[in-house]
DNA sequence: CCTCTATATGCTCAAAATGAGCATATAGAG
DNA sequence: CTCTATATGCTCATTTTGAGCATATAGAGG
């Protein structure tokens, strides 16, 4: 009855690769901030490697590798997704990739990061009026889409076209389906010159928009933000960085009302005197009163927000 | 600069077990529901196997081993999470354990199903007034504490007391804690004779509170409960599914208010005369519509419904 | 037939949360 | 002193929750 009994033949090894997907917030030009990736080699690729027996768990290897590749030592990180690679013929060994969500708080040192929005560019939509190309791509798909009414239901909802409202969680379908109409380099049978968006190595890219998705997920119920941000930020900070991950704007004095509401930050007594109007005061994330109601897994904070 | 070229070292190999965390709900005596849980071994052990090179991807190497064992065919499935055997001196390759989770329609043959609160008896709190335990438990649990403040409030936040709420996700850090104070059979000092809750082969029950906690996540913005109902049912069918999942009782008309504004279900013309008073009307799943909607990933359904 | 009981279903109402916008406060620039 | 820019405070209509009362419709027992 046990499953070891029921296989004659020899498991296949396979090779364990950890992956990761390091976020921060980098400010680009004025006051204007983007969610930034930690890659490798120009960009092409996230950091990763071998699982190895000297590492004492995933996440050891992974925080390893990481180390090595780029220097930087990672805080709190959360398992992501495991792809398996589709197997060539004659192959004896196969690939599983293990990725994992990390965030870092602001870094001085721009070197090896770069805008999610380079890679995802039609996800940002913080500004409706320039609007990164959106309506161009959404045409593009739907007429792609023209004659199977499933996958133009589908573009429809991932798009937010016809009636359906632009969900910031749809990241993985939005950029799959752009895969399969071939308007991203990696697409398989892509038309290259009208691809969108910078490419990654293997499926790197499908990683980083389940890092994407899962991000923008959990700044709504999670104190996530806050792995991101300095140790003393104004309010209006924390809502630029919610929309830099969200990629939509949202009502300033809600989201200030929601934030205070939320027992979340405490005042403290500087001020922020960088700005052009009225000084902002700075707050700090009460990370160890949060902790104790929420970070043992807890859902709530920050409700719907956007 | 590619991480291949970092790792000098021949990188391990190890061996992908996939295990697979079936639900369904079970009827047990009078109208009573549980979720049940596919398992071999005479409940010893969940469904799983070695990933192999003729398995096309990962999710389809868990469907084989799952056939194999049980005779189940699945539906829709979902990653849960992978997990790395820690490593003995000496070993060669490593085990990594990927999980899954899937639903199914309520099966006439009980074989192989057990209910889940077999193995997690304080998470039941649909009858406050017997409640499994559950206080007898958290005094324990608190009594163990007691000298580390740290694990006071965590257990304080787990279990509930001291003015939080129970939050019925939080299944797996109640198992960790009660693991770490000695209350189940796994424990590595426990007291075998006080241990609460039926054993499962190697770090099989984690897997199966993740999987229990991902489903009552998953129920409350997903419309996950219609995946283990038959074709037509009552609302209260829905709301007894919800309950028995969520081991929570709910608001009946509430419920019904929130189902009907979701416009997920439709009307049949039939209605159910199995029960004592008034029959109640038999509704059908509007599948094509809400996956139009949904499926695609969004959120929503039933928001807060507890 | 009527009555009782059990369940389904319909409806109300106060409290809380949300979405939008107006009003006021406080800095630097000119 | 005035203008502009931003921060911050407050209001109000609408929607969503949470709780409970009231009515409808079946079978059981007289």
């Amino acid at each position: 009855m046990s499953s070891k009994c029921l296989a004659p033949e020899a498991p296949s090894l396979c090779n364990a690769e950890l992956v990761a997907v390091v976020f921060d917030l980098e400010a680009i030009g004025e006051g204007e901030l983007t969610p930034g990736v930690l890659t490798v080699r120009a960009g092409e690729a996230l950091p990763s490697g071998s699982l190895r027996t000297d590492h004492a768990s995933l996440q050891r290897g992974m925080r390893h590798w990481v180390e090595s590749l780029t220097g930087y030592r990672l805080g709190h990180t959360e398992q992501l997704y495991t792809f398996a690679d589709t197997l060539s013929v004659g192959d004896i060994t196969r690939l599983v990739r293990i990725s994992y969500l990390a965030l870092l708080h602001p870094s001085v040192d721009p070197r090896n990061w770069l805008s999610i929005y380079e890679y995802f560019p039609w996800e940002d939509r913080r500004k409706e009026g320039e609007a990164h190309q959106v309506g161009s791509i959404a045409r593009r798909m739907m007429a792609w889409a023209l004659n199977d009414a499933t996958q133009r239901t589908r573009c429809a909802v991932a798009f937010g076209l016809e009636g359906h409202e632009w969900n910031d969680e749809l990241v993985l379908q939005r950029y799959e389906l752009m895969w399969q109409a071939g308007l991203v380099p990696e697409s398989p049978d892509g038309v290259g010159e009208n691809a969108i968006g910078r490419a990654m190595e293997h499926d790197q890219r499908r990683i980083l928009a389940t890092a994407l998705s899962r991000i923008r997920a959990k700044i709504r119920y999670t104190p996530a933000v806050f792995d991101l941000l300095p140790e003393r930020f104004t309010l209006f900070a924390v809502q630029q960085a919610v929309e830099a991950l969200a990629g939509r704007p949202m009502h300033k004095q809600n989201f200030r009302r929601l934030l205070l509401g939320q027992q979340l930050v405490e005042e403290t007594d500087s001020l922020d005197s960088n700005g052009h109007g009225r000084p902002a005061r700075l707050y700090r994330f009460r990370r160890d009163h949060v902790q104790e109601c929420y970070l043992t897994g807890a859902r709530l904070p920050l409700p719907s927000l956007i």
